[in-house]
DNA sequence: CCCCCGCCCTGACAAATGTCATGGCCGGAA
DNA sequence: TTCCGGCCATGACATTTGTCAGGGCGGGGG
């Protein structure tokens, strides 16, 4: 037998992290040589401890999983990366695919499934939940424009028009049309709502 | 040596159950007896193993984790709980110990503590986060009226005021009305901030 | 070269939202 | 009993938000 699987943990929740590598553990061609809590603390732990694939959590601070991803295959172009995420949002896989992924998995497949998911991947293979496959497809790629993406992302902490102008060096009207635009695009019938749509959708990364 | 602790596990999400039971089961002294993904289900799977402690997730669909507790103390009112959540929300901490709990955990305390907070919980013994509990004496428990919630709540999803005036029976004067009283008691500038200060805050639980 | 198209920016107007004063209802205190 | 205070309900009014038409800028195709 050739030499286990080395596998780098990346997720914000300590509980979710250690629990992950006590499940990973239990396999016997699988080794879990580095747990970080942050997104950028990915690339300098992966170089420290050389790892086959990488587990990373969408949802993290100071870098998120897809713009940590992208680090991360520009940095060790041989280290295989592994999405994981709570929210099965359809651009998440997406976009995760576009920064150089090779495996996208939702938090609520079955515990079992994991460690020969990450098999796969280190053997070049492609992972990807089926059920979420076939919904990105569907919704397709953000129709939202550079500042209108900006402007939204602004109002999803609930801030006035003004704010958001001043936030964003723009005049009202301007923060208004923009808005307009993005409520009309998503299907949306208020500022809020659209909001709730963009971000269900993934079209919102990238704090 | 007595017999081991007998926990049961409650998470929608499978992976983080299937961690978690992995995690816990490195324990000796520690059983996992079941697992269920909903809240519904807690109850009724309690009931047919018997569990001494049973960990419940606060985010589940079917019955929340609250409500949870409250159900698995009334039916069986020696099995102890301990509620773990992602959020570090003051108002859960309150509400999960008015409905019965006996522990409150957060899921970024360290994989190390979990064990040891399942054990002190089935000694008897209280366990609350620390960092959170200040928060909660600080924050206090929701000055919203009832009414007022509902139409926050209702307010959630984006909807316009004739939506919720629909949907609550009520006239558009007094949804503007109860959206006004709750944005001044939030100390929000709009709905949607309102909205997010008091989902923060634990004041929206219930669905 | 010129045209066209899309994105960005802006102000004026219409529509929704938030505020306020008022009145009905109920339960506890005087 | 009567009064008081809190919650709920409602309509009129001011403010904020969303829509629209229009102009400037830059890149790609004819």
């Amino acid at each position: 037998m050739s030499e286990p699987i080395r596998v780098l943990l990346a997720d914000d929740q300590a509980l979710v992290r250690g629990a992950l590598a006590a499940l990973l553990s239990l396999e016997p061609d699988l080794t879990v040589v580095a747990e970080v809590g942050r997104g950028d603390e990915v690339v300098p732990e992966a170089r420290r401890t050389a790892p086959d694939v990488a587990l990373l959590d969408v949802e993290m601070p100071g870098l998120d999983g897809i713009a940590a991803t992208a680090a991360l295959r520009a940095a060790l172009p041989t280290c295989r990366v592994l999405v994981v995420t709570t929210f099965g949002r359809p651009g998440y896989l997406r976009r995760a695919m576009e920064a150089g992924a090779n495996g996208f998995v939702v938090k609520d497949t079955p515990a079992r499934q994991l460690a020969e998911a990450v098999r796969r991947v280190h053997a070049g293979l492609r992972v990807v939940d089926p059920t979420l496959a076939a919904e990105t497809l569907a919704t397709g790629a953000s129709p939202l424009t550079e500042r209108e993406t900006d402007v939204l992302r602004a109002a999803r902490h609930g801030g006035t028009v003004a704010d958001l102008a001043a936030a964003l060096h723009l005049s009202e009207g301007t923060v208004r049309n923009h808005l307009s635009a993005a409520i009309g695009k998503t299907g949306a019938r208020n500022r809020a709502e659209a909001v709730r749509i963009a971000e269900q959708n993934g079209w919102l990364l990238g704090d």
